[in-house]
DNA sequence: AAAATTATTTAGACAAATCTAAAAAATGAG
DNA sequence: CTCATTTTTTAGATTTGTCTAAATAATTTT
């Protein structure tokens, strides 16, 4: 196992986020997303190539090599089991976790890692709702589950519903659930199997929402 | 708060190390224990002289200043609050730990350490029996205290025996606990108060001995 | 399709941290 | 006290990661 500076995991983790999004990634592209210039890429992008990290022709963009996306998710287990820590143990809150977490990724010892993921008792996603890899570097997706099978205070997004009827559309309409839609479930109530939401609109407003047992049998999310 | 480079901040905590011991450091001695070569000492010393960060005239050998030692304890803080967070949290052997802590310890984050300190619950010692600095770096140095009130497991040295009459100072020969013996409590019996312990001796050999409350009470000991 | 624009790469420079080899200063042995 | 030895510093080179400015390739516009 080959140990790889601080400035290559982080162009390594860049491109490991633009290339699902697009296709190869471009020089200017990362040059933005690293607060870094084309140049810099160039030379990097070259190191990386004769590393067998990624593919690279002059003016065709990058693409992670099976043993450059491997590392790449070693890079995002290390991330996300951190953010998890800071914010789950040290009590964090969700928009610090992040930066700490930038630093504390680059420590590399395998054992540390392997631990902390079993103290933590094996988390299946981050605080932003992002899976974490396993040991392997595999990431456990997301089945879809229903609303009301979710865990209070996770973050999930709508992500189907099964009757598509002009009724239940107009209601989901009112309260703002869409496909997308951010939603964590706050409370049920026993009495009656309703479920209080806080959702997040479009507009990244939060606002509470009550549903019925009968609706929220039709939500289906995802972890986000 | 400025903040220094992994490499300036282990040449400050080597000389922090050594310059306990002797009076002014070397240059070679540092070069030795950080295994390097004088010639990058010399060109290290000027860079954290510039910095107002240690004392040097050519030949001279360096002694930290002020705020050397403030950055110095900071350093030696956060090395020793992740050898705790490993050895108590993530179960590491005493041994395996100082390799991590020596790559954790250069995060920078001031908030990390001090919630990391709170969620360990403020710990004085590290498990070496070290003391770790508090916010300030100031070292909250070991009390006496009556082995009968050391916390089990927490490494500890023979410092004074209150009763020298030749029938105690028999008995402590006998069992082999001189003055500087590092000791353990392992067991506290409650029948008759009487204390098991595990010794490291001169010769490095661990052992098992127990003694009576009578003789307990006239043992002091110092966290190591 | 040629010109203009944009993207990418090359060439050369620089700072940080290290090294080797050689010079200079300090130390210590007779 | 002088000469040999040891320690420390200087001088100059190297590696890594970055930059600017200029050159070249690709793309878009007219």
């Amino acid at each position: 196992m080959v140990n790889y500076s601080t400035s290559e995991e982080n162009h390594i983790k860049a491109i490991f986020h633009l290339q699902t999004h697009s296709g190869n990634v471009s020089t200017n592209e990362l040059a933005r997303e690293l607060r870094t210039k084309p140049a810099s890429v160039t030379d990097m992008m070259k190191k990386l190539r004769d590393k067998k990290l990624l593919h690279y022709q002059p003016y065709q963009g990058f693409r992670l090599s099976t043993e450059g996306k491997k590392v790449a998710l070693g890079i995002v287990r290390r991330h996300r089991l951190w953010e998890y820590f800071l914010a789950e143990k040290l009590k964090f809150s969700w928009e610090e976790v992040h930066a700490v977490a930038e630093e504390l990724e680059h420590v590399s010892s395998r054992k540390l890692i392997d631990k902390l993921d079993e103290y933590l008792g094996f988390p299946r996603f981050d605080p932003h709702g992002d899976p974490i890899p396993d040991t392997e570097g595999r990431i456990r997706y997301n089945p879809q589950i229903c609303i009301t099978a979710l865990e209070l205070n996770l973050p999930a997004q709508i992500c189907h519903v099964s009757d598509q009827s002009k009724e239940l559309l107009e209601l989901l309409e009112h309260k703002q659930l869409r496909i997308g839609t951010k939603v964590e479930v706050k409370k049920k109530f026993d009495f009656d199997q309703s479920l209080e939401l806080r959702i997040k609109t479009a507009t990244k407003q939060t606002a509470s929402v009550m549903i019925s047992v009968q609706l929220a049998q039709n939500i289906f999310v995802k972890h986000v």
